[in-house]
DNA sequence: CTTGACTCTGGACCTTGGTCCGGGGTCTAG
DNA sequence: CTAGACCCCGGACCAAGGTCCAGAGTCAAG
């Protein structure tokens, strides 16, 4: 009920907070990341604090390799709230299951490269080194 | 020894077995990340087996999100072998560290999705589903 | 030897995820 | 009230990763 005291901010303090462009926060606006801000009377876009997490997660969710359609999935969790909280979880548990595939596919990555390393004498002739081998191109079938 | 006894692949079967596109085949050719097939006197190229594990390799790096450029450098472990075993090893424990990073952020993306799928009643009023209220965007500071 | 399917090269075109103007208002410190 | 910094919008531009021709040659079956 507090009227209008939180500090709101810019949408260059914003960019600098989260570390982004400011053309960036525009673009994800425009495609449906980020909510529509409110604008003081001048036109200029006006932020809270919650819009820096939001553009953090989103960093982070890119770097793990979402296409920016899934991250806007992920975060629609939280606008879908209006109706059907079930659906919200079904929703959620779906996202946390692709989560776990990707997870169990970069442990194969690991593992197969975790062997090769082991594996490799770390001299001597590329034959006795089995990282050559594996991930083979050509000439051996 | 043998000849030239192996079945040896048109792009278009490779393409089919990789499931990939042709195209696609052509211009990770220009693009490094699949070696000059050898070329039958008419100008069709000629692939073994061995292209298509490495495309199907290609494929699934790409959905881990991998870039294409970070794929040749996975790949060109192999290649590497003429010159430095070690320095072959050298590269794939990075590789592998980079990885090992992916999942353990991955892990903690799961974690949280985990916790909040857990709490949710997964019916009620919005208020009480936590999944709303993480990923938060505006209005709440 | 013809037909339909396949391949060749080179270049144009497309989507995603931004980035960079330019011309014009706004805001704040001096 | 003026300078310098910031913001607005619209649209051009960019790199990555493909995708899609067109025009011409090749191959396998009938």
């Amino acid at each position: 009920m507090n009227i209008q005291a939180l500090p709101q901010l810019t949408i260059g303090a914003v960019a600098k907070r989260a570390g982004v462009a400011i053309d960036t926060i525009r673009y994800y606006e425009r495609e449906g990341l980020l909510p529509e801000p409110q604008r003081r009377p001048s036109g200029y876009r006006s932020y809270g604090e919650g819009t820096v997490a939001r553009l953090r997660f989103i960093r982070r969710a890119k770097n793990l390799g979402f296409t920016l359609e899934e991250i806007r999935d992920l975060l629609a969790l939280s606008a879908d709230g209006q109706r059907g909280v079930k659906a919200v979880k079904q929703r959620a548990r779906r996202r946390l299951a692709d989560i776990e595939a990707r997870i169990a596919e970069l442990e194969r990555v690991r593992a197969g490269l975790a062997e090769l390393v082991e594996a490799c004498p770390g001299h001597g002739a590329p034959e006795d080194c089995p990282i050559l081998r594996a991930l083979g191109g050509e000439e051996r079938a």
